[in-house]
DNA sequence: TATGAATGAGGGTTCATTCAT
DNA sequence: CATGAATGAACCCTCATTCAT
C-alpha cells in the first residue's frame, strides 16, 4: 500500500513482458509523489518529468490532474489485495495475528523511513476529502475494503472472540489505530505513539479472548 | 479546537476590550482557511481577503506563509486549554468520564457539520509533517499537550485502573481513537466509524476497570 | 451560405446514394463550427469529436488545419448557386426583386437565431483576413461570387435603372450592406439596423428607378 | 479609432506629463494587438511583452482576458469623440459633409496600411460577439455611439433632406457602409468596393438632397 | 505602519500536429 | 487508410512575495 510497493507491481496487473507503458508510469509517478509531497504540494510538471511522459498524453489518458487522482485511488484498491493483504495471510494463518500482522507490516514499511511518509489513503483523505467530492468515495472505499478484510479475521477468530462482540466496530478500530498512530508517528518521527495504540489493541484484544475463553468455560 | 472556537477567542487571550487587530484577524482568518482548506489549498491572497488586510501588512507581521502557520499552531496550543480541555474538565470531575467527555465533544463539534472538517492539528499533520521540519515540533507540541491531560486523568483514576497499565501509552490511544475515529468520520461522512473507535475504547476501559477492581478485591 | 444549408446539401455535389464519407463529415462539421465560433476558436479536437474522425484520417486528408478552412471556403464557393442564388432565383424573376429577395433570404436564415450567427464568409474575412495570406483569394471570390450574381441581375433591369449607374458598384454596395447589416444585427441581437439598412437601399433603388423612368420619358 | 491614434492617446485622458502607467500600457498593446491580430490570435503572453508587464500586474489590473477585452472596448467608447468624431466635425461644418468626412477618414487611416487591418470595434463584433455575451454590448454602445453622431448631423441638415427620410436609419446605414465597405477592402487589400459603396451612398444622398430641395421649392 | 501595484516562477491545461501500429 | 497515443510549445492564470509610495 506504499509507494515503492505501488511501483513495484506496476507491471504486475496483469503481468507482462513489457516495458512499464505511459499509463502506467504516470500513475506510478504520481501515486508515488502524491504519498511523499501531497496532492497539492504535487505540480503536474513533476510528475510528468517523473514519468517522463508530455502534457498531452497525460491529458490524453486522464482528463484533469484530479482524475489522475482518482485512477491512483483506484489502482490502490486494485492493490489493496496483493500488497497489503496477501502477504499479511501468507505469514500467519491465525486470524487474530493476521490483525497484528498487519499493523506490524504497516511499521516495517515506515519505520525504516523514520515515518517520514503515511498512509497514502489516510494523507489523501485528509487533504482532499472537503474539496473533491468525486474523490471521498473511492477513500472510502479503500478504508471499506481495509476493514473487511480484518472484519473477515475476526469472524474467522469465531468463538474465541466474545459472541457479543461487535466485529465490524472493532475492525473500524483496527483502522483507526493504524491511521490515528501513523499519523502520531509520522508527527514526532518515532513509533512510539503507534507502538503503544497497538500495545493498547493488543491488551484490549487479551482480555476480550480471556473473557471469551472464561464465557466458554462457565457459561 | 476548532475554528469556530478559535475566532471566538481571538480577543480573549489576552482579554481586551479593543477590536480585533490586525495580527490576530489574520491568525484567525488563517486559522479558519488552513481548517477548512488544507494549508496549500489556502492562497495567502485568501487570508488577506478574509482577514480584510493587505499583502504589505501580512509580511509585515509574518515574513512567510510558513511562519504564518506556525504562528496558528502557537496559537492552537495556547486555546488548547481553554476551548479544549475546559470545557470537559468543567462537564465532569470524574477522570474517566473526562476522557469520554472530550471524545464526545469532538462528536459534538463536528457532526453538525457533517465531519466535513477534521482535526486541525490532525490535517496539517498530515499535509506539512514532512515539507515543513520547523513545523512538525509545534504539532508534536499539540499532540504532546492533548495527550498529557488525558494522561493526568488517568492518572488521577488512581487504582480504578490496574496498576501495571502503562498509562502514558494509553493517553496516545486516546488521542489515536480521536484522530483515526475523525479521518474515517470525514471520508465517510458519518459517525459510524468515529462511534464504533470510541465505543471499543469504551469496552476497554470497562475491561480495564473490571480487571482493577477484581484486583482491589482480590489482590 | 449558412452552415445548416450546407450540412443539408454535403451529400448533394455530387448526388450519391452512399452515407457521407470522411472528408464531408469534417468539411461539414468544420464549416458549421467555424460558423458557429469562429476559426481560432474553434479546436481541430472539436472538429474531430463533431466528425467522428481520429486526428490521423484529418491530417491524411488536409495537411493542415488552414488547408482546411481553404477547403471550407471552396466548399462555400460551389454552393454559393445551389444554396443561396438559386432559390431566389426562383421566389422571383424580377431582377430588382431578386436584390432584395437575396437579401430578405439573409434575413430569413438568421432572424430565428436571433442573429446569433452571421455570414461565415463574412466573419472569416475580418478574423483571418490579415493572418492568412492564402486564405483571402478564396473569400475575394466568395465575395465576387455573390457580387456577380447581384451585377448580373442589375445588368438583366436594363433600362430600369439608369444608364449612367455603375451596376458593379451597386453590386458591392448590395454585399456591403448585406455585410454591415449584418454585423450590427448580430451585435444587437435586432434585426433592426439590417432592416434600416435594406430599407434605404430600397428607398435608393426606388429613386434609381424614378430617375430612370423620367429619364426614359423626358430624355 | 484605429490603434495607432488610440496609443497616441494612451496618456491623453486626463493629460499628463507622467510616464504611461502600466495599465494604460497593457490597454494600449491590448488594443493594438487585438486590432492586428483579433482577440482569439492573440495570447496574454504577447500583450505582456509588448506592454512591458508581468502577468500578475496584469492579472491585478484585469481579473481575466475577457476583462481585459472589456476595458479595451471601453476604451474605444472614451476615445470615440476626440479621435473619430473631433476631428471630422473640425474639417467641415458642413453636417451632410461630415457624413462623408467620416468615411473619407476611415479610408485615410487605412489605405496607407492596403486595408491591412479593419474598423477594430466591427472585428471584434463579429468574433466575440457570441462567444463572449457581456462583451455585446461594449460593441453595440460603440456602434450606437458611433450611429448617433451620424443621426445628429443628419438632424442638423434640417430640410436639406426629406422630412419624412428616417434619419435613425439613414444613420445606421451610413454605419453599414462603413463597415461592409471596410470587409470588402481587407477582403481585397483594395479600396474599391470601399470606395464603391460610399460612392453609392453619395448618389444617394444626392438624390435625397434633391427631393428635398425639389419639395422645399414646389411643396 | 499601511497600501496595493509589481514581480516572475510556476500552476493546470489545450493546442495543432505527428507517427507507430 | 484508420487508429489514437505521443509530442512539446503555448495557452490563460495564480502563486507567494517584494517594494515604492
Amino acid at each position: 500500500m506504499n509507494v515503492q510497493s505501488l511501483s513495484d507491481h506496476s507491471m504486475a496487473f496483469p503481468p507482462t513482458n513489457q516495458p512499464p507503458d505511459t499509463r502506467s508510469r504516470i500513475l506510478d509517478a504520481a501515486a508515488r509523489l502524491f504519498h511523499e509531497q501531497g496532492f497539492n504540494a504535487t505540480g503536474v510538471s513533476t510528475i510528468l518529468r517523473e514519468a517522463g511522459v508530455n502534457p498531452g498524453s497525460l491529458y490524453n489518458l486522464f482528463p484533469s490532474k484530479d482524475a489522475l487522482l482518482a485512477a491512483v485511488l483506484e489502482r490502490y484498491t486494485e492493490l489493496l489485495h496483493p500488497i497489503v493483504m496477501e502477504p499479511v495471510e501468507k505469514k500467519t494463518s491465525d486470524p487474530i495475528e493476521r490483525v497484528f500482522a498487519l499493523l506490524q507490516q504497516y511499521r516495517e514499511w515506515y519505520s525504516p523511513l523514520e515515518f517520514r511518509l503515511g498512509c497514502p489513503i489516510g494523507n489523501l483523505a485528509l487533504e482532499v476529502a472537503d474539496s473533491h467530492p468525486e474523490i471521498r468515495p473511492l477513500i472510502q472505499q479503500n478504508f471499506d475494503g481495509w476493514s473487511a478484510y480484518v472484519r473477515k479475521w475476526l469472524d474467522d477468530a469465531g468463538d474465541r472472540l466474545p459472541r457479543d462482540l461487535d466485529r465490524k466496530q472493532l475492525a473500524a478500530t483496527v483502522l483507526t489505530v493504524m491511521e490515528g498512530g501513523l499519523m502520531q508517528a509520522r508527527s514526532s518521527r518515532s513509533a512510539a505513539a503507534y507502538d503503544a495504540s497497538v500495545g493498547q489493541l493488543r491488551a484490549y484484544f487479551d482480555l476480550l479472548l480471556a473473557r471469551a475463553s472464561a464465557g466458554r468455560t462457565q457459561p
